[in-house]
DNA sequence: CAATTTCTTTACGTATAACGTAAACTTTAG
DNA sequence: CTAAAGTTTACGTTATACGTAAAGAAATTG
């Protein structure tokens, strides 16, 4: 019932229990060894894939950074950036850059969700709120007779990005 | 200088024009019309597209949407919930719900971010602070001699998945 | 007014992601 | 020994978000 070092690397999953067990299919398995996810794993006669609770928990990983909403691709990122210095020494300050710049990345992301749940908590309350809700901002933002006075419409967002043409030209 | 509610609604602008100033393409604004994002303008002696500061700023938005990571049919979604209560009457509630799950979904994707963010600050932490850093977690967890009694491996996350196996049929 | 340039529609093409599926054959299990 | 499971090779698929080409009509410009 104890789990030994040696469990854990010692090969005794066919793909196919693999795939029962982790709930992909071989062929994911296989794709994912093909982009370099997992390693090569140890053969039975040099034919059928073996793999060990080790290969097991590696896949749950990749699975846990894939319901992040890492593509494959980050995901080998990560992967690699977690094998490539063997000794520790050589990259450290390069990998730790690389985590960081990741870490930015997510943090942009996130952000971005952050202003659209506020754009949809926006429309909650108006609905919410306000009885005729025919109001601004959406569809009717551009229509609405206060629209000169609205910070939304004539405010720095649209300014931004239109503004050569939105300043004069007015006709 | 003083933009009137009529400005925003008169139809000058060519597709072309759009395209510069939204810094989208013909094709895209074509596509968007005929994805349902933007409604059928007005045609110059029925051929030639014309759009007004209402449909630019229209444009304004879904590229805002965009930008916040949604997919056009997700854009799409919004602004049909935007649109398909002319009363403010009918659909009301349904609306308001159809908004509520939006949110919910979002913050969904923003807890995901959130994990994932924490497991690279995880590996920040270990690379800043551990000397020999080929430690757990990473591709070396597995491995590990002190699995055992490790909460990340040994620990709710994993049993939940794996459980099946990971509990008996060790050998 | 003639030459460009900018539109129009129709429709096939592209790129990436993440696998699915079939074929043809070999291994392993019951 | 036969069925089930595995192997490689390679083409197919679904979805998203446009790109691009063709062929002709309309608008702008010198």
């Amino acid at each position: 019932m104890k789990n030994t070092k040696r469990d854990y690397r010692k090969p005794v999953y066919r793909i196919g229990d693999i795939a029962r067990i982790s709930g992909i299919t071989a062929r994911t398995i296989r794709y994912y060894e093909e982009l370099g996810l997992l390693r090569e794993p140890v053969r039975k006669d040099s034919s059928q894939r073996l793999y060990s609770k080790e290969d097991l928990i590696h896949i749950k990983r990749i699975l846990q950074l894939k319901s992040y909403g890492l593509t494959l691709s980050e995901i080998k990122e990560i992967i690699t950036l977690s094998r490539d210095d063997p000794s520790g020494q050589k990259s450290r300050l390069r990998l730790l850059m690389d985590y960081r710049k990741k870490l930015r990345e997510a943090e942009e992301k996130k952000r971005k969700i952050e202003d659209y749940m506020k754009e949809l908590q926006w429309h909650i309350e108006q609905l919410e709120k306000v009885r005729d809700f025919n109001a601004c901002p959406g569809e009717e933002c551009a229509r609405c007779e206060y629209a000169d006075f609205c910070e939304f419409v004539n405010g720095n967002e649209l300014k931004e990005t239109f503004s050569e043409d939105l300043k004069g030209d007015s006709m």
